[in-house]
RNA sequence: GGCCCCGUGGUGUAGCGGUCUAACAUGCCACCCUGUCACGGUGGAGAUCAGGGGUUCAAAUCCCCUCGGGGUCGCCA
């Protein structure tokens, strides 16, 4: 730890047999006490790792002393000499485990009372607790192993991109509330009483100015504030990796971030498995297959058409559905025909959960045989009466089953069987552990409808944000057709989870308030909320488009963690409160009175 | 706002109508121990079973409500 560091001449964990007969000075937290009466041994624990001291009354008597007193947890300094530990008593788990430390001097910098859990082992704790203490928490080394890889990727994204010519530009917290999209989080101005500043959701319209300002390349590790409910991966705040080019065009911020991840995974996880190239999935076609519009791709069990083959069997149930308009589909759950009774009612409540009104389960239960000689009486489904060997072996191909599958199947409305289907197909398939946690599967999604039709009023709402350019094909749609606009947007999806999503924005005015018409705003609301940007693009605004990555979510993936709180030192909890500072909290009157607030509970 | 799961010494769990005066592990305190490393040994302290109400002869255990935590749907341009 070198230069600054007044107490101590290395670090515990860096110390081996190249330091054999130094004289050496540590300091750190005591992890573990082993007392044997006449001999002390302590693991001392810093950033760097542990080492084992030596307090033995034969070199200081007055050091053994004080070591009796020492408790975990207790900070502490110490100095002696690193010797090589006796033969045969060497601690391969741990990376000095040659060596110890033999101390002859040692000084207790302060106390400590017992934790409320435990610091020197790696246990499940109540997480609550953990975040009131998150101080001992972040001292857990697995803690502090997330802490040290999230400064190794920011550092990386930061000397990436700034090899390859982009700038570091910082934008404000205090802007401006544009609603639409998320909530914003408002900070009232003392100065202009009754006003508002608004934290900001992303920085997308700054850097779209920084575009106008022709910064060209530019990026920012940027907070994020955004007044929604949590998830185990969204947090109220949380921290991008913002992007934003010139003169360029999709394929060149695919290729960016391609570069960037491949590159960096392969420099900090270099044991795993990164599938190249990234693979890339229209939106529609994602949705087919996989039910969700960011698929894990680690496994198959890709969802399959039945309804043509439906329509041939005397099953009610799928006609009624194909009468409605309604489609049939199934996955196929290899190795499971064998299911209990138990693990059939676990998969309809998976189904009814996710709004189907029931699931039939096919099973063909003839493990040996080939799909040839499978037989009406290898069929175990309500539906076995009605349907032929031929049928059932015409679903198994389209599903790509084999002997001792079990095919899980929905009639019912389309988007809600892909929905269904895709929720199974994830839930089983990690229940199978067909995901395997060293690979990597990048995919691009592309081609986005540019709009959906809202729910509550007749616009449309942009499927990305209004910023989004429709491709340039489909920009006469805009008038007559505005839902069969795709936009020129893509999202990149890794293993499940949506971690970057980017576009080519709109850089010409007329066109951006064509898009902010068709979502219901009128020509003074597009001013009052918009117009800055709407003039800056009156004064050459280059054309442009960026992207902005998660980084909570990727380093949460990288750490192999649940949820994004594991990777994030102090975050909030379900309820969006802190709870080591117990905020949000009240105010005094007077703060209150000099913001002129006046609160209406 | 809806749905699902959880709440028992400091921590993690067991107990799921009577045998609970609540068990186990670890931690904590005291003493013993010179080669341990999740050291070992002996002894000890430590729990209104989240809170409230109900059912019952009897509740940690069953029911209801509240609170707290987690997951998810809605929401997240």
């Amino acid at each position: 730890m070198g230069a600054f560091c007044l107490i101590r001449s290395h670090g515990c964990g860096k110390l081996n047999k190249a330091n054999k007969g130094q004289k050496v000075t540590l300091a750190g937290w005591v992890d573990r006490r082993r007392d044997h009466g006449g001999l002390i041994f302590i693991d001392l624990r810093d950033r760097d790792g542990k080492v084992q001291v030596v307090f033995n009354p034969e070199i200081s008597k007055s050091c053994h002393r004080t070591a009796n007193q020492l408790r975990n947890e207790y900070v502490i300094s110490t100095s002696g000499q690193v010797a090589l530990r006796p033969p045969g008593t060497e601690n391969k788990k741990l990376a000095s485990g040659d060596v110890e430390v033999v101390a002859d001097s040692i000084k207790i910098l302060n106390e400590s009372r017992t934790p409320p859990f435990y610091i020197n082992e790696d246990s499940e704790i109540d997480e609550n607790i953990r975040l009131k203490f998150r101080y001992l928490d972040l001292r857990r080394p697995h803690m502090m192993n997330n802490l040290l890889l999230r400064h190794r990727v920011i550092q990386f994204m930061r000397n990436y991109l700034d090899n390859i010519g982009f700038v570091d530009v910082e934008t404000p917290i205090l802007i401006k509330s544009t609603p639409e999209g998320a909530r914003d989080y408002l900070v009232p101005s003392r100065i202009y009483p009754g006003k508002f500043y608004a934290l900001p959701q992303s920085p997308q319209q700054l850097k779209q100015l920084l575009m106008v300002a022709g910064v060209e390349k530019y990026f920012q590790i940027a907070k994020c504030f955004r007044d929604e409910d949590t998830r185990a991966d969204r947090q109220p705040e949380f921290t991008q990796l913002d992007i934003e080019m010139s003169f360029i065009d999709e394929e060149d911020i695919l290729t960016l971030l391609e570069g960037l991840f491949t590159s960096l995974i392969e420099t900090i996880k270099p044991d795993v498995n990164i599938v190249k190239p990234f693979a890339r999935l229209d939106y529609a076609k994602s949705i087919e297959l996989y039910g969700t519009d960011k698929p894990d791709l680690r496994f198959g069990m890709e969802i399959g058409e039945l309804s043509d083959i439906a329509q041939q069997t005397d099953f009610a149930i799928f006609h009624d559905t194909l009468q409605n308009r309604g489609r049939v589909k199934g996955i196929c759950v290899p190795g499971c025909a064998g299911y209990s009774r138990h693990q059939f009612n676990e998969i309809n409540d998976i189904a009814k959960d996710a709004g189907a009104q029931g699931i039939i389960t096919i099973s063909l239960d003839s493990l040996g045989k080939s799909l040839d000689e499978l037989t009406i009486g290898d069929i175990k489904s309500v539906a076995a009466k009605y349907l032929t060997i031929d049928q059932v072996r015409d679903m198994a191909i389209s599903l790509g089953a084999k002997a001792g599958d079990l095919l899980l199947i929905i009639a019912g409305d389309n988007d809600l069987a892909n929905t269904v289907l895709g929720k199974l197909r994830l839930e089983l398939g990690y229940r199978l552990n067909l995901a395997n946690p060293n690979k990597y599967s990048f995919v691009f999604i592309e081609n986005f409808p540019l709009f959906e039709k809202s729910k509550e009023s007749n616009y449309y709402q942009p499927m990305h944000h209004p910023f989004t350019s429709p491709r340039e094909e489909d920009m006469k749609l805009l008038d007559s057709a505005p839902e069969k606009v795709f936009g020129r947007h893509y999202d990149l999806v890794l293993n499940g989870y949506e971690i970057a999503g980017g576009s080519i924005r709109i850089h010409k005015s007329d066109l951006q308030r064509k898009v902010f018409h068709l979502m219901g705003y009128s020509d003074n609301e597009v001013e009052q909320r918009f117009g800055h940007l709407l003039e800056a693009f009156n004064y050459g605004a280059p054309p442009h488009g960026g992207v902005a990555a998660g980084i909570d979510r990727i380093l949460m993936l990288m750490a192999q963690e649940a949820t994004i709180r594991e990777v994030i030192p102090f975050p909030k909890n379900q309820n969006a409160v802190d709870v080591l500072f117990d905020a949000p909290s009240s105010v005094s009157e007077e703060q209150l009175a000099e913001l002129n607030l006046l609160l209406r509970l």
